[in-house]
DNA sequence: CTTTCATATGAATTGACGCTCATATGATTG
DNA sequence: CAATCATATGAGCGTCAATTCATATGAAAG
């Protein structure tokens, strides 16, 4: 180390959080940081859909949709309702959109 | 499919962003979906730090720690500068804020 | 110029995860 | 109740990425 910093370090060490909120975190982001789950989010931005009609608009297997559509409703991010045979799927909450669109502005700003 | 939704389906791929740019995005957010990587961001939420203080701040490598710190850089979340021997390394951007704290108040009120 | 300190880097390993394929569940229809 | 449609799920596979270990770079000090 190049000084003793160890006031320094304690300081910081005191306002990091706890390692289970960071868990929680680093978990969420993650269900943002694929691609595939990330156009499922856009996908229902406009409203919801049923799982066949995400496969279809991404091109993709039914199978593959569901799957990630039971990782983004066990992260809380999407909610779903039946209705006959078919379910529908919706964004959860409006911090999905607010994240997706923070990240927009820093990947805005980067190019510029 | 439960109904003919074509006219729906044309109308949210329309909305959809570009390839490229999903593609960024979902980079964007698993720099995010690391722990490690997510501690060290944390740590420099106070103040710039060289690489061996974040090393013995977080309980790891070195080397762990440099090479998150390459990662972060590549996606333009830290900044860094050489003093001597020793090299700095901060926060880039404000968004790296605010994307965290939108995060974290998700979780919030998710916890509710 | 040699040594030392701070950091970077490359190769290898190990674990996580996204997709596929086959099959199961659950609701409607006849 | 059998058949069909929409969705869910489990096992298996291939890929990617986080850490480790060994070593390289690069600056300061003697």
């Amino acid at each position: 180390m190049p000084h003793n910093h160890d006031s320094l370090l304690n300081s910081v060490r005191s306002q990091l959080p706890k390692e289970e909120f960071l868990a929680d975190l680093s978990d969420l982001f993650k269900l943002f940081g694929d691609n595939t789950r990330l156009r499922i989010l856009y996908s229902l931005f406009e409203s919801e859909l049923c799982v066949c009609a995400i496969a279809e608009l991404l091109g993709m297997t039914q199978s593959a949709i569901s799957h990630q559509l039971k990782v983004l409703k066990a992260g809380n991010l999407v909610g779903n309702r039946r209705e006959g045979k078919t379910i529908y799927y919706f964004l959860a909450d409006d911090h999905v959109r607010t994240i997706i669109g923070q990240g927009s502005e820093h990947l805005m700003e980067e190019t510029r």
